[in-house]
DNA sequence: AAGGTGACCGGCC
DNA sequence: TGGCCGGCCACCT
């Protein structure tokens, strides 16, 4: 909150805010997106600090294997599962099913 | 300034 | 698919 300690974070949430209704992507591809595509670990950190933003839906961001990695550090248990099913995903254990048929990779709108 | 950490990814078995 | 290991980059103390 310094000042200038934004600038990756927002970089993220901007690729983040542009995830369609229904779709999800993956650390990696936003990552990619940003050009720092080794970087996936910074994007779940940003995703840390997304907590407290308001249009950042990170229940959209997902790994690679469409697992619902963050699910944890969301409400409590189910929320995450819930919001994406609500968008037409279906979700089984944490993880998304169809996965490819859902996924919306950011580099092609950016 | 240095070390530790992390909602990851890719490769290998 | 799942588990283990190494790498990678930015943030935090």
């Amino acid at each position: 909150m310094t000042k200038a300690n934004d600038n990756f974070f927002e970089r993220v949430y901007c690729i983040v805010r542009q995830i369609p209704y229904g779709k999800v992507t993956s650390y990696g591809a936003i990552a990619k997106a940003l050009g720092t595509a080794r970087s996936a670990r910074m994007v779940g950190w940003a995703m840390n600090a997304s907590h407290h933003i308001e249009d950042v839906p990170a229940h959209r961001v997902v790994n690679r294997k469409g697992l619902l990695t963050g699910k944890l550090h969301f409400d409590g248990t189910n929320l995450m599962q819930q919001l994406l099913e609500n968008e037409g995903i279906t979700v089984r254990d944490n993880q998304i099913v169809d996965l490819e048929l859902h996924f919306w990779t950011p580099e092609i709108e950016i």
